[in-house]
DNA sequence: ATAGGGTTAG
């Protein structure tokens, strides 16, 4: 029997794993779960063998295969299974068996023992170990290990002190404690002393040094070892190639005697990451085995040199697909807009970590399907899924771009249990929600409370008072950030040409713009030139704002002459307005936003005949509103409107189609829509009101006409608010005696008894 | 079999 097993050993090691299976006729216990184990690996395309969990499934499915070949009874040992079942982190299944067996020896202490520590619950371990009846050096050694596991490491140490026979695994044990904790000279000194190495105790210590990135020093310890085997000579390529030396990876590759699939993954994944992908391919093509690691490696190599369609091949093409190949095809997907083929992956796949559902989550916030990324929020909640560190900022994005404040106090509630709201990133985007939320109290609370602030902390807090047009504020933060020695980047000043913009400060903002070049180091981008061309069109300075934009190093963008139209529209200069609006619908030919403005200013000086010409300019695009609808939420009650849809109501279905989508996502998020469903549609106004109103937000003002009176209005969608639409709604709360507070793109308009207290508003 | 080493991602 002995031979056999060692022959199964060999064949195993080799990869035959039909050899071993023939060893099976005489089959013991231990057998059986090696024979489990060769399935694993020889049906690994079989989803469900890599997914047992259950010993008693695992067991039966062996006995169905092996008996149907070589009629095989087989049994799996109690201790096999107390293991089993800690491994598949079923650690309360692992304490039934163990409870329950009746006569238990060493070995099922220790191996109960292994599973909690496994599990990361080391003080019931080392509970249990204080109880056992007597130990052995494997008791000894397991818990050193298992304090290891846990990062435990002084506590590992007292155990190695303690024990009266070290082996060594012992001392192999306690000098990888070090290395992983990164004590690389603790490590080297108990590697020395040392009575005893093997090839394992050689290659903890060699994977230190190259954890601290010193291949060179891991190259004399290489060439000092006794003997080489696969896993040494494999870390050996592994630390060439995380320094982009391939060709002395490639030389120890090429001189082994024996390379295994994880060998050929490390050289392959080298050069994928070092920018040679195709020579990773042909390596890839000739492995005689590869697994889903090896697939997952290739295919991140694709990933990562932007080669999409070759990912994306490979991803179809995998046999298992692994989370990780799933989280990068997720997000490839994501970046590609492809934003439901990421969704179809993600729901296929059978098990989720946390991190599947952030990446999905981001997919949806970065391309501002801001409600789905919300009821992925929710069914996250039902389903038990805690948020993690990208995850909640993800949200947390979400929550500021919708306003929801709700939602944004539920994640914080979340990451205060979780102690996430320590990070100072964190804290910077929570603050920044709260900004965007129009809480700055809350938000100023939480800055504060962070001694030691990083830029996007000092950053976020800037921006915020500028977007309320708070500019003295914004401006005190950044001089106590330039005294706190934190150098302002590129966002910061952003931020703060803003906060000059939005509070009048001309002269100062000028000043800011020249320093930040010169005194600062940050050289201005496209944004600030924005900022700029808004600060000057807001003062009137529209010559000025004018010749900026043609002086500058770069082509101006959209927002640039969007600044520029708003500001013309304030001084209502007309002829500069059909500048900016004509380079606009360039630029977005699909926007008939500049052209409606436009028409508007003509009207509203009684300029008719040019107005209409603008209105036959949009309408010989054949631009019309693409479909859409917003929504409102008051006290916990939606309200819902649809736009949009070209004349004649042909888009009728689909924006049909999308408020019942919406309606089933908000219901789904705790909204309770029914009985408080206000739809509207808009086109009917259109018709009575013949110049261009923008229907959105004519609906909006439509619905606050007809809310129950004395509801309070918190907050809106971010609405861009136009100028007819901010009359109608002016003269709403003025019939209804009604305060309304709207957050628009750029800033918070307030309305109370008719007057509208947003300084610069056009 | 119950104790020690290597591969894929944010």
């Amino acid at each position: 029997m002995g031979g056999r097993i060692t022959g199964y050993t060999a064949n195993l090691a080799c990869g035959n794993y039909h050899s071993v299976i023939g060893y099976s006729k005489a089959t013991g216990p231990a057998i059986c779960v090696a024979i489990l184990k060769a399935y694993k690996k020889c049906f690994q395309n079989l989803y469900y063998v890599e997914q047992l969990e259950d010993p008693a499934i695992a067991l039966a499915l062996a006995v169905q295969t092996t008996s149907r070949l070589y009629s095989t009874s087989a049994a799996i040992s109690l201790n096999s299974q107390i293991a089993w079942y800690a491994r598949a982190g079923q650690i309360e299944n692992a304490r039934r068996v163990f409870d329950e067996m009746g006569e238990k020896n060493i070995a099922s202490w220790n191996a109960i023992i292994a599973g909690y520590f496994q599990n990361n619950q080391p003080r019931e371990a080392s509970l249990l170990f204080d109880k056992m009846p007597e130990r052995n050096t494997v008791s000894w050694n397991g818990l050193i290990s298992g304090y290891v596991k846990n990062g435990m490491v002084s506590e590992a140490r007292k155990i190695f002190d303690m024990m009266s026979e070290r082996n060594v695994i012992s001392w192999t044990a306690m000098v990888r404690g070090y290395v992983q904790e990164g004590m690389i000279e603790e490590a080297e000194s108990l590697f020395w002393q040392m009575p005893e190495k093997n090839v394992v105790s050689w290659t903890v210590m060699l994977g230190g040094l190259l954890q601290e990135g010193r291949v060179d020093d891991a190259r004399r310890l290489f060439d000092m070892m006794p003997e080489k085997d696969v896993v040494a000579r494999t870390n050996m390529i592994g630390g060439y190639c995380q320094q982009g030396r391939l060709a002395e990876a490639r030389e120890i590759f090429d001189e082994m005697p024996h390379r295994n699939v994880i060998t050929w993954t490390t050289m392959i994944s080298g050069y994928a990451q070092n920018q040679h992908v195709d020579v990773a391919r042909k390596l890839f093509e000739v492995m005689p085995e590869k697994n889903d690691v090896s697939w997952t490696a290739m295919l991140t190599g694709y990933a990562q040199c932007g080669r999409i369609d070759e990912a994306l091949e490979l991803f179809d093409a995998m046999p298992v697909k692994s989370i990780i190949a799933c989280n990068e095809i997720i997000l490839l997907l994501g970046q590609r807009g492809e934003v439901a083929k990421a969704r179809q992956v993600f729901e296929q796949m059978k098990d989720k970590d946390d991190g599947i559902w952030s990446a999905m989550i981001k997919v949806y916030e970065r391309k501002g399907f801001e409600l789905e990324a919300l009821s992925m929020f929710v069914r996250m909640q039902r389903e038990g899924v805690g948020l993690n560190f990208s995850s909640s900022i993800s949200i947390l994005s979400v929550c500021a771009s919708l306003a929801s404040l709700d939602y944004g106090k539920q994640v914080h509630a979340q990451l205060v249990v979780s102690q996430f709201d320590h990070d100072v990133y964190v804290a910077s985007v929570l603050t920044t929600m709260y900004v965007k939320c129009g809480d700055l109290v809350k938000a100023k609370q939480i800055f504060d409370r962070f001694s030691l602030k990083d830029v996007v902390m000092w950053n976020s807090m800037i921006t915020g008072y500028a977007q309320h047009g708070l500019g003295d504020e914004a401006l005190n933060i950044f001089h106590d950030m330039s005294s706190s020695g934190v150098p302002p980047d590129d966002v910061t000043f952003v931020g703060v040409l803003l906060a000059c913009s939005y509070s009048g400060k001309v002269k100062q903002g000028i000043e800011f713009f020249e320093s930040m070049k010169c005194k600062y180091q940050v050289e201005p981008a496209i944004e600030h030139y924005a900022c700029m061309v808004d600060l000057l069109g807001r003062a009137g300075q529209l010559d000025e704002a004018m010749n900026l934009i043609e002086s500058m190093p770069m082509e101006a963008d959209a927002i640039i002459w969007g600044a520029l139209l708003g500001a013309c529209r304030i001084h209502m200069n007309l002829d500069l307005a059909e500048v900016a609006a004509q380079k606009l619908s360039q630029l977005e030919p699909k926007n008939s936003g500049p052209y409606v403005l436009l028409s508007c200013m003509y009207a509203s000086r009684g300029r008719w005949g040019d107005a209409a010409s603008v209105r036959k300019k949009i309408r010989a695009r054949g631009v019309g509103k693409s479909p859409g609808c917003s929504w409102i939420e008051v006290e916990k009650k939606v309200h819902m409107f649809s736009c949009g849809g070209s004349e004649g109501h042909s888009e009728q279905p689909v924006i049909m189609k999308m408020l019942e989508k919406l309606g089933g996502l908000l219901r789904e998020a705790g909204y309770c829509p029914d009985g408080s469903f206000v739809l509207h549609d808009v086109d009917e106004e259109e018709k009575t009101h013949s110049l261009g109103y923008h229907s959105e937000k004519l609906a909006v003002a439509y619905g606050l006409l007809k809310l129950p009176e004395g509801t309070p209005i918190r907050v809106m969608k971010n609405l861009r608010v136009c100028g007819d639409c901010h009359s109608a709604i002016k003269l709403i709360a003025k019939i209804t005696g009604r305060e309304v507070i709207l957050r628009d793109a750029n800033r918070f308009h307030h309305f109370k008894d008719g007057v509208c207290s947003c300084r610069d508003y056009w």
